[in-house]
DNA sequence: TCCTTAGTTCAAATATTATTGAACTATTGA
DNA sequence: TCAATAGTTCAATAATATTTGAACTAAGGA
């Protein structure tokens, strides 16, 4: 099963911004901003709201073109279109992330979790 | 009449985006930003919608502080925020105007002023 | 003063989005 | 094979946003 992901030239700065506009999607992308490098799938944003919402708001991003979505076994990777982004709105997705990893539900999160990871490795 | 605006700081990035991830609103930006340096009233939008649309998006531009409006005499001067912008997200603004007045929209509406100001001054 | 221009405000109608829960698919491990 | 995990899809609901027209204000000019 591959999902469907708009080509970089399909993706339409009206749509990218509506998107980006709502809370929990921007706040998806601070979180995968933080996380970069490391492989996320979606179960880590249930702090974001629940699994059926959550579901709903990555295929925003996906349709989007913000998100690249792979699936690997029973679960997806999730992971920022960075370079296409970038190379078809140069500056606006680095701008976007620098304010919104600063969002305090992003913060909360990612502090939340490095603890949990820090107890678990003891 | 003084019309309200939020300060600099109250400028919220999710309403920034949200407001701005609306075609009508984003020609408006891009019309300004081409237009940038000449003072810029309401009439002058009318080729996006009707009197009361643009009334009610110039609105939500004013309110998320993404554009200035001033009220002369019985027109309103509208202008772009830059500088609080950039202050509060660098870069934002600028990448989105990058993008933003290659619109068909805006592309159409500013070449067909330019032509009606050329047959005006003869 | 009266008319026109420029724009706002309100309420109603529409349209679009977001949220929820139940039922579903697909993969993995025991 | 059976059960659990990870996630999607659907339909219904709730919440927001947009559009429209009619009525309004406020300033300027004849």
């Amino acid at each position: 099963m591959t999902l469907p992901h708009p080509t970089a030239d399909q993706i339409s700065l009206p749509n990218v911004l509506a998107v980006l506009g709502d809370q929990t999607r921007l706040a998806i992308i601070g979180y995968l901003a933080l996380r970069e490098g490391q492989p996320t799938m979606c179960m880590q944003f249930t702090d974001f709201g629940s699994k059926t919402n959550i579901s709903y708001h990555l295929a925003k991003l996906r349709e989007a073109g913000i998100t690249r979505t792979e699936a690997v076994g029973t679960m997806r990777l999730i992971t920022l279109r960075r370079d296409d982004l970038n190379a078809r709105f140069p500056g606006l997705l680095d701008s976007i992330i620098t304010a919104a990893v600063d969002l305090p539900m992003v913060q909360k999160i990612a502090e939340a979790q490095d603890e949990m990871l820090a107890v678990e490795q003891g």
